[in-house]
DNA sequence: GTCTATATAAAGATAGAC
DNA sequence: GTCTATCTTTATATAGAC
């Protein structure tokens, strides 16, 4: 990619971003330089440097966006009674990180990589983000509609079981995300001791 | 840990492995220097070349093994009907998981970091672990006392639930292992829509 | 079998020209 | 804002002494 001197500050940040998500998560943070993402926007190592203080924060950034959004899309907002809420949290789950599998990737792999201070923050916000699926439980099993011994377990149990989807997950698979997304809300459904519809 | 030269081949060499699994599972594969392992061995770099003929080759005997020792310790003669199968897959994978913590971190994030030759090896080990499992599910539809839709989906949602336990499970804390096998197992049992006995 | 020393390569980050 | 050039550190791996 040939690229000549000059000013590009608004086009090359987000593909500064851009090329550190994919190499990553294609590589691992720590098997990525800064000249493979200098080289992969098509500029020399010493121009990431006006676009990020350093590869840490570039990593960092990378995460609390992922995280932010995802606090920010869902619905947690406890509107309806608990088994449509835990269905729309199974549904949003699955469709939002499949669309996202990079950073997902990211979140789950780079976490060991991240500087104290920047893990307690993201560490943070997951913990906000099992929160809002274990009130769902709660009120379920206040009532009487889940059978729940432990809340935090079970919640930990389904988030584990929905983001496993994105190890195997490929568009243009054998199975439609519809289709994905009604066999896991069945297994929850079940898991949770919710009565099966008919 | 101050060492002298001389020959100790029988004692280093497992000492290696042992260094490389808890620098591995600690910081990834890719951020782990053989300066550091040797350090942890408390021998030079150098030394380090009579053990493995290079890093790569650390990395892939410790995940060979891993899988080797898993599919070796998992029972899938077929004895039995398809519960308690299932209730003995469930207890075994979370007993043999929470008892080895770095080994299962390494085998799960740093599959990337293997030679294609030596991820091809790998993931057919992982594939045999899963298709075990699956034996299972579809003995268990076959008979009519699961409810799977999809065995392969069911299987890989079974796996990701239960290897979650390690993210979270520690020796010590709130729950005993039994407790959680326990709670496990009730969600997997009514996940694959079998009845709950009482 | 382990040591010291080193060959060779690549890393993160910065300085100064344009 | 990007370039080239470089400082400094660290990496994998090997050679040869003991």
């Amino acid at each position: 990619m040939a690229r000549t001197t000059g000013s590009h500050a608004d086009i090359t940040g987000p593909r500064v971003r851009q090329a550190a998500l994919r190499l990553f998560a294609q590589k691992g943070y720590a098997a990525v330089s800064m000249r493979a993402i200098a080289a992969e926007v098509g500029v020399q190592a010493g121009a990431l440097y006006n676009y990020t203080p350093d590869k840490q924060s570039l990593l960092f950034d990378l995460m609390r966006g992922h995280m932010t959004e995802l606090l920010s899309e869902a619905d947690f907002s406890g509107a309806g009674n608990p088994l449509d809420r835990l269905r729309r949290f199974v549904e949003f789950h699955i469709r939002f990180h499949a669309d996202r599998p990079d950073e997902v990737f990211i979140a789950y792999m780079e976490l060991r990589n991240l500087d104290p201070a920047n893990f307690a923050e993201i560490e943070a916000l997951r913990r906000r983000y099992e929160d809002g699926l274990e009130a769902i439980l709660k009120d379920g099993a206040r009532d009487g509609v889940f059978a729940v011994e432990d809340s935090k377990i079970m919640t930990l149990a389904i988030i584990a079981m929905l983001t496993g989807v994105n190890t195997w997950f490929r568009t243009g698979g054998r199975l439609s995300l519809d289709q994905v997304v009604g066999q896991y809300w069945d297994m929850v459904r079940r898991a949770v001791g919710a009565q099966v519809e008919r």
